[in-house]
DNA sequence: ATTCCCTCCTGCGCGC
DNA sequence: TGCGCGCAGGAGGGAA
C-alpha cells in the first residue's frame, strides 16, 4: 500500500503516540524480512526515549535515545513498509497474527509491524538523528518531491540524460523518492504527459506542470488520508489509503475522466502503467 | 551510466 | 469447488 503520502500519513498518525514515549521491549518474530531483523534491538532498545518520527523518501525513520555518553544509545530506527507493510497500535498482550513480524513495546500499547510479502526492512543505525542520512538505503536517496529543490529547472536537467520513457524514470528513487506505480500513473495524468514520451523529450515548461502534478497529486492524497488517520493506525492500516478517486490507475477499459475516452493499461519496466490517449502526450 | 530483467514473498481474483 | 496462473502499492542486484 505504501507509496510517499501512505507513508506520510503513517507518520503522522504514529507521531503523536510515539514521541516522548519510553520503549518498554521489543518482540522480534519473523525470521528475515529483506534484511534481518537486528536481534541486539531487544537489548538496545528497551529504557530508549522516542524523540523525532521522520520519514524520508518512504522510509520512516525513528529516533530513540537513551541516557548519555558512556553506556548510552543513540540511533535510529530504520523503517520500510515494503509492498505490504503496515504499522499499527494494538493494545498490549493482543496476540499476534501470522504477518506480525514486529512489536514496539509501549508503556500502555504496542507499535505493531505486518508485512505479508516481507519487503519491508527494519534496520537500525547507531548515532545522531542526522547521521542516519549516510546509511547505505537512505544516502542514495533523491530529492523530496514535496520540498523547495524539486522544481521544473532541477526536473528538467535531470531528464535530459534519460531516454526511458519517463513514468519508470519517475519512479526511480534515486532521483525523486516516493513516487510509487500508483501516483506515477495519476501524476502524469494529471500533467497531461504520456508515460511513453522519452523523459528527455519533455520541454522544461512542462516539467513545471510535471512538478505542480506531482506536487498536487501526493498532497491531496496526504490530505486525504489525513482525515482518517485514527481509522489508519489504530484499525488494519487498510483506510485512508484509497480515499481519492483515481483518474486512471487500475480503471483499464473506463472512461476517461476529462475527455471520456478510454483509459489504456501498458506495461513498462515490469509494472502496469495507466494512462488516457485522448489527454496524455 | 542507463536500462531491463529477475528476485525476494504471500494473497487474491480470475478462468477453466 | 478446486487449481493453476498472473498480478499486486518496492527496490536492490546483475547483465547487457
Amino acid at each position: 500500500m505504501p507509496e510517499l503520502p501512505e507513508v506520510e500519513v503513517c507518520r503522522m498518525g504514529i507521531a503523536p503516540e510515539l514521541l516522548g514515549r519510553e520503549i518498554r521491549a521489543v518482540v522480534i518474530r519473523a525470521p528475515r524480512l529483506r534484511h534481518e531483523i537486528p536481534p541486539a534491538l531487544r537489548e538496545l532498545l528497551p529504557g530508549c526515549l522516542i524523540v523525532d518520527v521522520r520519514r524520508r523518501g518512504k522510509y520512516l525513520l525513528i529516533d530513540c535515545r537513551r541516557g548519555n555518553g558512556k553506556g548510552g544509545v543513540e540511533g535510529t530506527l530504520i523503517v520500510h513498509l515494503g509492498m505490504s507493510g503496515n504499522l499499527r497500535f494494538v493494545p498490549s498482550e493482543l496476540p499476534p497474527e501470522k504477518h506480525d513480524h514486529f512489536d514496539l513495546v509501549l508503556p500502555d500499547q504496542i507499535l505493531r509491524f505486518a508485512d505479508p510479502r516481507r519487503f519491508g526492512v527494519i534496520l537500525w543505525h547507531p548515532g545522531p538523528p542526522a547521521a542516519v542520512a549516510a546509511h547505505p538505503l537512505i544516502a542514495v536517496l533523491g530529492v523530496e518531491p514535496l520540498a523547495g529543490d524539486f522544481t521544473a529547472a532541477w526536473l528538467h536537467q535531470a531528464l535530459a540524460r534519460r531516454q526511458a520513457p519517463v513514468k519508470p524514470v519517475l519512479m526511480d528513487g534515486h532521483l525523486v523518492v516516493g513516487i510509487g506505480n500508483i501516483y506515477a500513473s495519476e501524476s502524469l495524468f494529471r500533467a497531461g504527459i504520456s508515460p511513453l514520451r522519452a523523459a528527455s523529450r519533455i520541454s522544461r515548461l512542462r516539467c513545471g506542470v510535471l512538478v505542480d502534478a506531482v506536487r498536487e497529486t501526493l498532497s491531496a492524497a496526504i490530505a486525504a488520508g489525513g482525515s482518517s488517520i485514527r481509522d489508519y493506525v489504530h484499525s488494519d492500516g487498510g483506510a485512508g489509503c484509497f480515499q481519492i478517486q483515481a483518474g486512471v490507475y487500475d480503471r483499464a477499459g473506463q472512461n476517461c475522466l476529462r475527455c471520456g475516452g478510454t483509459v489504456r493499461q501498458i506495461r513498462q519496466a515490469g509494472r502496469s502503467s495507466y494512462y488516457c490517449p485522448g489527454c496524455q502526450h
